[in-house]
DNA sequence: TTGTAAGCGTTATCAG
DNA sequence: CTGATAACGCTTACAA
């Protein structure tokens, strides 16, 4: 592999011309920086990023930490970041699926010399303190850190208000008796959408209790495994609102294999608006979060982070939700075949977030 | 952020003996390490990566390039390899969603001093060439290179083994009249799919033509669309292959939402075995590819080769396909509800790949 | 066992 | 405009 001085040599030009022209400087005649182009080309000659770091203090990268990969939901958050990130022509570290916090913050540590700033979504409240701890000699932009966060950025969805909305839909469809399926202990947003949940019964008057409130982990699984606890309760349920989009597919599964008809029998409603949401039969209720844009909206909010001299004021954003009303739920009726539609119509009502709590 | 000198000062020794106490050297006085552990440890201090990999020469990292990290398929793959990578301490530079050759070799080319070696699928023969012309300085790990490749170790899928054996089948389930829904022109997977298709109906003496290989492109969309197409071929498919799981789901909900039964109408299999295929009403019959496993794979297959000092000859893996029979196809009988098992039941013939082509 | 100092590949600061 | 040279933070002979 071939370094600056092997160019230089090569070139007859001292290193400094050809740092000079791999770096955009209009110091150097073009005659000159042409001519090192070509020997570079020859040569197969790209700087070393290492090297170029350890001068500059800045890596062109950013660090990315997430709680687990599964699913699509991860997966469009990272091509969100992915692409932003690319289009400014950093790189991504990526690191994932950390079992506790002392995991993520060597993680996190690790990347430290390698990375301008960092993009973190924290499974709990303690790994977010624990990265805030960083924020004082890095950039970080936290996702959905569910404590109020004054030390960094925070990019925050609106589970709460979608879950509320959701019930209020269910509620308007003249459903009385409504359960939930929620996500593990401890999980953020699985906190957020219970709590919605909650205060939308509470708000209308509707019967709330904890039988009702089936314990879950964002699994199908999960999911297929609670059709029996909601089958059992008693009054049953007319609908049930999961608390991802998987579970509600796994509920309907085994809805389905009991022989109990949807929507006429129970409602199903989901949170995410993952791709297939919309081509189950029937096709899923659900609340749209666009993963991909929130992955996005990270990007744009860290690289000025990176960039600035001055530490710039912490900025505190809320993705909003959109309610996506299907056939789940009853209150659309069944789309005619419409081969040449590109996406198959569902009515949407967007719900802007309210004030953050 | 505190250097190797601060921590050397503070501690009242040498930059040197810090240095050999963060690289588990023996030849330090146990109280003085322990002494400069607590003094790194009270100011925080953690190695710069990028200027301890310029003396080194060794990053610790490997780079990730693939065409898009659309879907749960991708997802699973960086899952596998972000798990077995950070077991082994390395760290993961990621890039993706690649429009074309060029764009995948500037990714690849920036990434030249930030890793050790790199994992690529590229979604065509003409990226396979020009990341091959990097293996000659890096240590490169193909994912499913579709061609011949010498220079560097190949971890391929049993694509063209699994579409035979699932046309297989459905011949057995008694279809005679078999359509498919076609991956991306150029696209290595869905070349081999397709080939294995078309081989399986050869030697099974059953109808082939291009009318019954509908033009997909992977997505759910694809696969809905692709419905009128097939309802129009006279005389009508009994079953149809599906090049992806993503397409199949599109399918079905177009031929759901056409009022046309699965199976007993039509038939509907998938590839990959996507986590929702089982949850999907019919359950999907399909062909299992362990997309986990392929990333785990790979990373095995790539760190004993930066760790090599001499280069290690090229190693070439096939990753075997498994078909996992459901109810798609007619071909099992209904499950019971069965709310106590953790994976609904499925028939799995395992179909190990015969010797590369 | 510890310290001194060279050097990894680059950029930044000066002179020229 | 161009070139010499000192950093950047770290590891590793070599010396003590």
């Amino acid at each position: 592999v071939p370094t600056i001085k092997d160019v230089a040599r090569e070139a007859g030009v001292s290193v400094a011309t050809v740092s000079r022209v791999f770096n955009q400087s209009t110091q150097v005649r073009e005659a000159v920086a042409e001519h090192v182009r070509a020997v570079a080309g020859r040569l197969d000659y790209w700087p070393n990023g290492a090297a170029r770091s350890l001068i500059t203090n800045r890596t062109h990268a950013i660090g990315v930490v997430l709680p687990d990969l599964y699913g699509e939901f991860f997966s469009e958050v990272i091509r969100g970041i992915d692409l932003a990130t690319r289009r400014e022509r950093f790189q991504v570290l990526l690191s994932s699926s950390h079992a506790d916090t002392e995991a993520l913050v060597g993680a996190v540590r690790a990347m430290r010399g390698r990375v301008d700033g960092l993009i973190a979504m924290t499974p709990d409240a303690e790994s977010t303190l624990a990265i805030r701890e960083f924020a004082r000699n890095f950039s970080v932009v936290l996702l959905d850190p569910g404590v109020m966060v004054r030390e960094c950025s925070t990019i925050s969805v609106a589970n709460f208000e979608g879950a509320r909305d959701m019930v209020r839909h269910l509620a308007g469809l003249g459903h009385r008796s409504i359960a939930t399926i929620r996500g593990p202990v401890g999980n953020i947003d699985a906190e957020e959408r219970l709590r919605g949940y909650r205060a939308g019964l509470l708000e209308l008057g509707l019967p709330s209790s904890p039988s009702l409130e089936i314990q879950g982990d964002f699994t199908e699984a999960s999911g297929y495994h609670s059709a029996a606890e909601i089958l059992r309760l008693e009054p049953r349920p007319t609908a049930v609102f999961a608390g991802n989009d998987y579970m509600a597919i796994g509920l309907m599964s085994a809805l389905h294999d009991g022989g109990i008809r949807l929507p006429e029998d129970v409602a199903v409603a989901g949170f995410d608006d993952i791709a297939i949401s919309q081509y189950l039969s029937p096709a899923l209720t659900t609340v749209r979060v666009d993963a991909y844009e929130l992955g996005e909206l990270a990007v744009h909010q860290l690289l000025p982070l990176t960039r600035a001299l001055k530490p710039i004021a912490p900025h505190h954003e809320v993705l909003p939700t959109t309610l996506v009303v299907r056939e789940s739920c009853g209150s659309s009726h069944p789309h005619p075949v419409d081969m040449r539609s590109r996406r198959r119509r569902s009515q949407v009502f967007s719900a802007p977030p309210e004030a953050a709590t």
